[in-house]
DNA sequence: CGGCTACCTTGCGATTTGCAAGCGTGAGTC
DNA sequence: GACTCACGCTTGCAAATCGCAAGGTAGCCG
């Protein structure tokens, strides 16, 4: 998997660099409003994310401290994902897009 | 170009269909806060966009109405790039944007 | 006209995507 | 323990997209 490098300093940039593209943004959305936090409930989810792009991109957010993943204790062979503080921030850019298109 | 089917009908999914991508907003970012409305401008831009992506997000931003085409008057080679309403609506997310990453 | 500039377009190799199938581990049942 | 399924990935491979470089067309400038 390529790291993105950091084309240049605007923090614009900076953040397509991260989540520019057309999935992760979805990921954070679940998380944040549709209750859903394993990868089987994001695979689900009615846009239909290929698994292997899923993987990646929960890896990607993974590496840049937006989502968390922790080991369900109730069930071992769940992962549960979690948002960041880092992530719970960018509900207003959600939120802002949701504005936007509506 | 292949145009994009829409996926779903959440208006984030709907906005990430238009704009999500690692170009798109760069384009809008310098039409409100860089003074870039020609392609020479945005092609100068420090994160260095290829010509031909430059042309298709252009073409595609024109289409969703984010964008609009006109003939320099002073100069017939030019292009002048403006941002409509629909376009100027983009502000806070872009914004928003900015205020997570810094 | 001749050279220059602005805006694209084309060719093409490299990367990324999307679909499907498969794999490994853990849980539940007997 | 053996058997079966569910979950979270990984792999293979064709197709689409990207990015670099080069070319092409039309307008300006002398």
């Amino acid at each position: 998997m390529a790291r993105e490098p950091r084309r240049s300093g605007c923090p614009i940039a900076i953040s397509l660099d991260l989540f520019g593209d057309r999935w992760s943004l979805l990921i954070v959305r679940d998380l944040l409003f549709a209750d859903r936090c394993t990868f089987k409930e994001f695979a689900e989810a009615d846009e239909r994310i290929a698994t292997n792009i899923l993987a990646d991109r929960l890896g990607r957010l993974e590496g840049a401290g937006i989502v968390e993943r922790r080991a369900d204790p109730a069930d071992g062979r769940k992962v549960v994902y979690a948002l960041t503080d880092k992530g719970f921030d960018l509900a207003p850019v959600l939120l802002e897009m949701a504005l936007w298109a509506a």
